[in-house]
DNA sequence: CGCGAATGTAATAGTATATAACTTAAATAG
DNA sequence: CTATTTAAGTTATATACTATTACATTCGCG
């Protein structure tokens, strides 16, 4: 994180701080269009530097996606992060998962660049954008409020993540206009949300049964 | 749908069914590294005519990944309808799902292509893969054996409908992989065609009581 | 101050989409 | 059965993007 002046001073041969910049623009583009609107070139020209000069802080057009879908991953964690903090009737569950979809459809260019590209299946374990995917996940097994009993809450965790993204990505095709649009999305979602719940609820009181048995 | 002589007669000006061809030497590309790896050009070159020669069968590229994508949801639609088709101990929702879920997976490539993309939600409502949608998502809820019961049929489709796909994206997404990997795909995927199932008829029988006293 | 590393530029190669103007072959009317 | 139209293909070309190479400038540190 290197840091840039708040004004910027005239014309300085040296961007400052052209990394970060390029990101942030980036995530720009992506916001209507996807991955596919990022182009370096454009960027390039948008920021006032020569085409080349990204490649200085990029690899190539994959490595730059890759930066950019992590740091999409961590605004959505603090987006998550928020919504499960603030006061509310609802459950931290039901926040999160109404959260995320709200992220899906109002930021989908984005949204498709986290979930939809195989830039995420191609983080090698230890990359920048491997772990801000970790820590999103590790926010849904939080909001289960859940203890850790064997994995019954990583398997909730994931089934409940599994359904929101699916959700998000039938909008977003447009099923839910038609016949079908007597469900709204948000009614889906909070489905979802009491199944899981309830699932949890009786996993968990089964699996304390068992050890009791066991012990 | 032109007819291709079976045998290609040697050196002909025409290609004789340029069109199909494109789609079915897209689908292959698209096999590996979705839509990104469709080339017009490419696909010219590959069956031996000119780079502008595909221009005379699909406005622009995003045309031709209409058309592709169609074709992808008929296969997707016929390989649905083989696996209720045959005969089997499990329920002929769980072979849908367990189908969508080995589709997704095997051919990914092509599985983004369709679901994964702007490509369908892009499609206008009468257009040939708007309409191959449509006949997928009329499978799901064939797959239910539920009768139609105001349109509680249609949200359960849509749930599990959205359940697999979220599946099939956190899957290759790796986050099997991992603390979370005790859980199967399989296994998860069962799980929402359980709940499903048991929705369903607690829904149709709720209906058909209120039914009953308002008769 | 001076020197090396970081960062930017100019020039260029390679590949893709798409269009325009022209050519060939097939279909059809007279 | 020729004449003309049209469908389907060609060459040439404009434009845009990725990426590399060789060179220029500035920053920071000893």
């Amino acid at each position: 994180m290197r840091s840039r002046p708040a004004r910027k001073p005239a014309k300085t041969y040296h961007h400052g701080d052209l990394r970060d910049a390029l990101i942030e623009a980036a995530l720009q583009e992506a916001e209507r269009g996807g991955a596919e609107a990022i182009s370096i070139k454009a960027l390039a020209k948008k920021l006032g530097v020569s085409q080349p000069a990204p490649y200085r802080h990029f690899a190539d057009r994959e490595a730059l996606l890759a930066a950019v879908t992590a740091q999409a991953f961590r605004q959505l964690s603090a987006l998550l992060r928020d919504a499960m903090a603030k006061p509310s009737q609802q459950s931290k569950l039901s926040r999160l998962a109404q959260a995320t979809l709200d992220f899906g459809l109002r930021r989908n260019g984005i949204y498709r660049l986290m979930f939809a590209s195989r830039t995420v299946s191609c983080a090698a374990k230890g990359s920048e954008l491997h772990e801000a995917t970790r820590e999103t996940f590790a926010l849904v097994i939080e909001a289960l409020e859940a203890p850790a009993v064997g994995y019954l809450r990583e398997r909730q965790a994931l089934k409940i993540w599994a359904a929101l993204h699916g959700v998000v990505m039938l909008a977003e095709q447009g099923l839910f206009t038609g016949e079908a649009a007597h469900a709204t999305r948000e009614e889906l979602v909070e489905d979802f949300v009491n199944e899981t719940k309830a699932a949890l609820a009786v996993a968990i009181k089964d699996a304390r049964r068992r050890t009791k048995a066991g012990a």
